[in-house]
DNA sequence: TTGGTAATCTTACGGCATAAAGAATTGCCG
DNA sequence: CGGCAATTCTTTATGCCGTAAGATTACCAA
């Protein structure tokens, strides 16, 4: 019965998540709670969504609060859960309708798109690690929601654990890369096309060879007009249709309808 | 001519990237510089290899040195610049060759193992954004050479673009949970599966009707055996098996070989 | 009223990135 | 050779951060 360190702060962590079993005010008690969870959680995120995360301090919540720092932590272990429970609160404010009369590929891609301008919407969300599973209820209807779009494809289990991990990533990667991309775009001033002309040229000069180094980067920049890196928006659409094909393969290869 | 905040940083970071124009000793001097940046980037990266991203910090990786956290200035502009100059490095020990003979298909996925590989050998490099376009040599190196691997599909442009979106971001995330998981493990003193067992049983106890609420998820994880967050390892065999089919059909509707 | 308990505030600690200014070292030019 | 200018590096300081500890306050039951 051994208990290993932090696995009480990740049994708290979940409680939080699914909401306390609401105990019934035990025994008796001292002042009452002036604050919430949920309302903590509710103004982080106003914190992060008007000033990044990088201004998401427990001194900037609570003061929005207009509490203290320390006074958040009666409610909240720490900083950490707390970024947990943003994250599942955003991914919460997802539809969760999905077009399944047309088609499992229309519900994926239905899917995606929702994601992926949920967290254009609320960009520090792609800042927190979803690495450790975090088990939130957002989370797992999401995960729900893109399993009952993806049901007609009717593919096998590896399969379609496969294709869940391939899409959730690829949403999320892209997300990233259009988000910084906005993010760096507004904290210059620059547009998002002038600052690459900028770039580019720089890099020309610094390594004039390049055409001869990276010869097939180049092809692919001038045929497509734009830098690879830079089409973040083009690289989600055509990159789900790639997706989205590899799991119509399996489809087929599985069995038709 | 106007000059925008930030972007004489943007150059200074890429001309550091690309290595110094090497200015032959410019004017008369002063003391002989005893360190360098390629001095320091290795620092860096020793101290995130052995004791994380967390404790990387400039007072560390100048105490690595011998010095103080602010001789490092005089060679990097700040943190950031010297997190891009340790991802391109850790990008530049990956080994390049591809085994192209044996068709696209192998070359990709060796490609990808290679990234995957290289980014669990380095976990801390995922902590670092790669939506700001960095554009150091070994990234680019690094999609050039994927480029290479996937030069017999003949792809289309945009779909080629969409494909080099889909791999990088598929690869980047799945090291990433992969990674954490390891992190968790490591940090608990957990195995994998003992941690997921009691999470597992946690959840039930919070959720008792997660079978209803989650009927595919859960029969997912009944007939794969594990949760879907869990199984990151066998994630990046099956949805890169995922990514290669998606590819493949746009071979077949583009024309062979 | 009183005692206990829970919510909150104050204070403090050790850490961080980095700005500013001074000390030390080196080489060029007179 | 002497001194000046450039450069490296250290010292010191500022203002953040997360959060531990303890004092304070507000509330309820007895």
């Amino acid at each position: 019965m051994t208990v290993y360190a932090g696995q009480g702060d990740a049994h708290r962590s979940l409680a939080l998540l699914w909401g306390a079993p609401a105990e019934p005010r035990t025994g008796r008690s001292g002042p009452k709670p002036g604050l919430s969870v949920d309302a903590i959680v509710s103004a982080g995120i106003a914190v992060a969504d008007a000033e990044g995360m990088a201004a998401l301090s427990m001194r900037a919540v609570g003061e929005r609060l207009g509490r203290t720092a320390m006074a958040l932590y009666t409610y909240v272990p720490g900083k950490a859960e707390l970024l947990d429970l943003m994250h599942d609160r955003a991914l919460a404010e997802l539809p969760g309708e999905l077009p399944l009369l047309e088609g499992w590929r229309a519900a994926v891609e239905a899917w995606a798109g929702q994601l992926y301008a949920c967290y254009l919407r609320h960009p520090w969300a792609l800042g927190i690690s979803q690495a450790r599973p975090v088990l939130g209820p957002a989370e797992l209807a999401t995960m729900e929601s893109l399993l009952t779009a993806l049901r007609p494809a009717e593919l096998a289990p590896e399969r379609l654990r496969g294709a869940v991990a391939a899409l959730w990533q690829f949403v999320r990667g892209t997300a990233a890369t259009t988000a910084d991309a906005r993010g760096a775009a507004a904290a210059t001033g620059v547009a998002d096309e002038d600052w690459w002309n900028a770039r580019s040229a720089r890099l020309a000069e610094l390594a004039p060879d390049f055409p001869k180094r990276f010869p097939l980067l180049t092809a692919l920049q001038s045929a497509t007009g734009a830098a690879p890196e830079e089409s973040s928006r083009d690289g989600f659409r055509t990159g789900l249709a790639v997706l989205l094909d590899g799991i119509a393969a399996g489809v087929s290869v599985q069995g038709g309808p």
